[in-house]
DNA sequence: GACCTGCTGCGGGATG
């Protein structure tokens, strides 16, 4: 085993610690240069077992010029507190090691000296280290660049930031031959895969800290029923308020934005005690979400509640107990929860799920299953974003001239580009040289030109400070800011909710019941109101149900000896389903149908995640269309599909046969407006559109009506052309689960167990609910209770 | 009037 340099030996004897083992098997394969992953747990040292082959480095090898070690982290909060914690054990082991960041926060003076002088060791974000690689300096810069390390890895490797990265590397790794490549994590489902993305080809060392205490997980069983339908564990307010009271601090996490704000004012109205509860999500402005983390952090704050915008990295205060509301929807999202809860490796996290309804009751049951096991959800890596890949083309030309065929070889080390064509590579060159042909007139759209056979430079040097100004993955929709009075700025609504608003409307935002008195081009102005208000909602991405607990969830549902551990409602809705109809088949798939106030329902129990069913919905429907089936609609959840219609489907296995897929399913993605906004998001990646121009930033409307002109242009002289190809790619992968739905369908024409029924099955009435929340039926639940309860009697 | 299933994250340079 390495052992530590006398300096870091001394520091560790001097707090009383000892090197735990796998932070000396990250010095034991840094020492040939090996890549290395650690999957170690929330308060193993995971950072500081990263840095530590750099401060050994240092502490033998004493002061040498250049830049060593770059760390990339998803967060800049992150980012800043890392510094803050590798400064302790620098300064007190006397190391030559001076340390910085770099990121949208940092000065462009500091950013002007590090190019020139860098520090030993450089923090920053994917999109800082992109910006740096766009300069001439970068060459001299990199070279002696020792180690990469990437942390909280599994929150990069399926997201265009991830592509964003992953060229990035491969370009260091053309720098600097020698750069060492190291990811960290606390959740990675499948390491060998995550292995590959870091360094694809190359042998990567996997290196697994000590395992941690198990994490004490409880599924809340309210003092009421569990509902049977609802996703969101509001029923649960008053229980949840207990659970915070005693508790030291907590952190209560929603799925999304809108239900953070509403649970945070039932919190409220149950917070007799009047305990200081705070709210955090990101459409917070960075004003109020600081304060709330600072509260936090400071213990003034007993609660918070928050969306996944607390899910990362920091340690958030004194945090002891972390609260669950509604499905956690994966395994490896609750243990990253989880991990927010007690940073001690000797003492057991404490978690708490609120199901929202039953099916979400057995969908937690299989999370902490899957937890115990620790086997963890992987979501798959796909191919990298074209629109990405020019992006990084364009900054590589800002930095000088490249050869188009190095380019291409040094790209397919980026793992998202393993599989790229020389092809696609090709046309993805031809775009940012030209804007591709159908817009090739236009000399906006030249930015290279091709000086020597293969080699590419910059047609203008303006072009590279456009591009920085450009640069970044993420796009917005389009916002507004909201405001108390004319001043204080508390966060942003989407454009399309804002729109909606009329004067002296009220709506619920950042924990306040506002009232709309004004507006703006880009504001809203509001005063404090009372009386009802609406909700705002934001179209972000969906957390479909993850394979892995869904297989979990059907294998439950198929084992009787499994629901002992259940509450007894959800014992007895089970015995129910198998006394009226069947239950699913853990392989197999479940069809129910019956009659219900003149129409005919469908039900799938397919299990495969909202957009695996609601793709499916949709196929369906237009099959039964085609039948003369009078279909009316479909709902999909995670767990089912309902489809209803004035005639029955005498056989539902007969609507699977042929190819269903291919071209209804093109014609749907074609036909949705996701399209248009997902070719809004590629061609800003892109660069085809600039969000600023100095001094000037676009507003969302400006920039929607710019790219729809291109789309439509497009569409008619270039339906071919490369950022099409990225938009249908984008908007499927939001749209629909494509292998997923293979699956489903591959489940329905293997074997399809049909259930004809004269009334509703127990498992379908959550379905049926929400059918008529959606006001399509006025069919109401206790009407529904009534008379399954009535047919029970009868059996 | 009540009800909400759509998360997160970043980003220039030089000057006054």
């Amino acid at each position: 085993m390495a052992s530590l340099p006398k300096p870091l030996e001394d520091w560790f004897a001097a707090r009383g610690w000892r090197p735990r083992s796998h932070q000396l098997a990250m010095l034991e394969a840094a020492r040939p240069g090996r890549h290395t992953l650690l999957v170690a747990a929330t308060g193993a040292g995971k950072t500081l077992s990263g840095f530590l082959p750099v401060l050994a480095d240092a502490a033998e090898k004493g002061p040498r010029p250049g830049l060593k070690a770059l760390y990339v982290s998803p967060l800049k909060a992150l980012a800043a507190d890392v510094e803050r914690n590798l400064a302790t054990p620098i300064r007190e082991a006397g190391l030559p090691l001076g340390v910085e960041t770099r990121t949208g926060d940092t000065s462009s003076e500091a950013k002007r000296r590090q190019r020139q002088r860098p520090p030993d060791i450089l923090l920053t974000t994917p999109e800082s280290l992109s910006l740096l690689l766009t300069w001439p300096e970068a060459e001299r810069l990199f070279a002696d660049l020792e180690t990469l390390i990437i942390d909280e890895i599994h929150a990069f490797a399926t997201s265009k930031r991830g592509d964003l990265l992953a060229l990035a590397a491969a370009r260091l790794r053309t720098l600097a031959p020698r750069l060492r490549l190291v990811g960290l994590s606390a959740t990675i489902a499948d390491p060998p895969a995550m292995a590959n993305w870091l360094a694809p080809g190359a042998e990567v060392e996997i290196v697994r800290g000590a395992e941690a205490v198990p994490p004490d997980i409880s599924i809340l069983v309210p003092r009421g029923e569990i509902p049977w339908a609802g996703h969101n564990g509001r029923h649960a307010a008053r229980e949840v308020m207990e659970l915070l009271e005693e508790a030291r601090q907590s952190i209560v996490f929603a799925n999304t934005r809108s239900i953070a704000e509403l649970l945070f004012r039932d919190l409220w109205t149950e917070n007799d005690k009047a305990l200081p509860i705070g709210l955090h999500h990101g459409s917070l402005s960075a004003e109020a979400r600081l304060k709330a983390e600072a509260a936090l952090v400071s213990g003034r704050l007993k609660a918070v509640v928050a969306t996944s915008s607390l899910d990362l990295g920091i340690d958030w205060g004194d945090v002891d107990l972390v609260v669950q509301m509604g499905a956690p929807k994966g395994a490896a999202r609750l243990l990253q929860r989880v991990g927010r809860s007690n940073h001690r490796l000797d003492e057991a996290s404490r978690a708490v799920i609120v199901p929202g309804n039953r099916f979400e009751y057995l969908e937690a049951l299989a999370c902490l299953d899957a937890v115990a096991e620790g086997e963890l959800d992987a979501e798959p890596h796909r191919p990298g974003g074209l629109d990405v890949l020019a992006q990084h083309i364009m900054g590589i030309a800002c930095a000088g001239p490249f050869e188009a065929g190095s380019l291409y070889a040094e790209i397919r080390l980026a793992a998202p580009y393993a599989g790229l064509s020389r092809d696609s590579f090709d046309r993805a060159l031809a775009f940012v040289a030209t804007g591709g042909y159908a817009l090739s007139g236009y000399d906006r759209y030249r930015r290279l030109v091709e000086e020597a056979p293969g080699r590419f430079r910059l047609t203008h040097p303006k072009l590279a400070q456009q591009h920085r100004l450009n640069a970044g993955v993420i796009v917005e929709a389009p916002a507004m800011t909201v405001r108390l009075g004319r001043g204080r700025a508390l966060g942003q609504v989407e454009e399309w909710f804002a729109t909606q608003l009329r004067l002296g409307d009220r709506f619920l935002f950042a924990g306040l019941t506002l009232e709309l008195t004004g507006r703006s081009e880009t504001d809203l102005y509001t005063r404090l109101a009372r009386g009802a208000p609406s909700v705002p909602s934001y179209e972000g991405g969906r957390m479909p149900l993850s394979t892995h607990l869904a297989r979990r969830v059907r294998g439950m549902l198929a084992d009787p000896a499994q629901w002992r551990r259940m509450p007894a409602d959800v014992r007895d809705w089970l015995e129910m389903q198998r006394r009226h109809s069947r239950l699913p088949p853990a392989d197999k798939l479940l069809a129910e149908s019956f009659p219900r106030e003149g129409r005919h329902h469908l039900l799938l129990y397919g299990f495969e995640g909202r957009n695996a069913h609601q793709s499916l919905g949709m196929l369906l429907t237009q099959r039964m269309e085609k039948r003369g089936l009078k279909p009316m609609g479909f709902v999909a959840t995670d767990y089912v599909l309902g489809v209803w219609g004035l005639e029955p489907v005498e056989d539902p296995a007969s609507l699977f046969a042929g190819d269903i897929v291919a071209e209804e399913l093109e014609e749907w993605i074609g036909a949705t407006p996701f399209l248009r906004r997902a070719f809004r998001d590629v061609a800003i990646i892109s660069g085809l559109v600039e969000r600023q121009r100095p001094g000037a930033r676009k507003t969302g409307r400006q920039m929607t009506v710019s790219t729809d002109l291109i789309y439509d242009v497009l569409q008619r002289h270039e339906p071919g052309h490369l950022l099409l190809e990225a938009a249908w790619a984008e908007a499927s992968s939001r749209l629909t689960d494509i292998a997923r739905l293979h699956a489903l369908i591959a489940r329905a024409r293997e074997e399809l167990v049909v259930s004809r029924l004269e009334r509703p099955s127990p498992l379908s009435i959550p379905i049926l609910i929400e059918i008529g929340a959606e006001g399509v039926s006025g069919m109401g639940e206790a009407e529904l209770l009534a008379e399954l309860l009535r047919d029970d009697r009868e059996v």
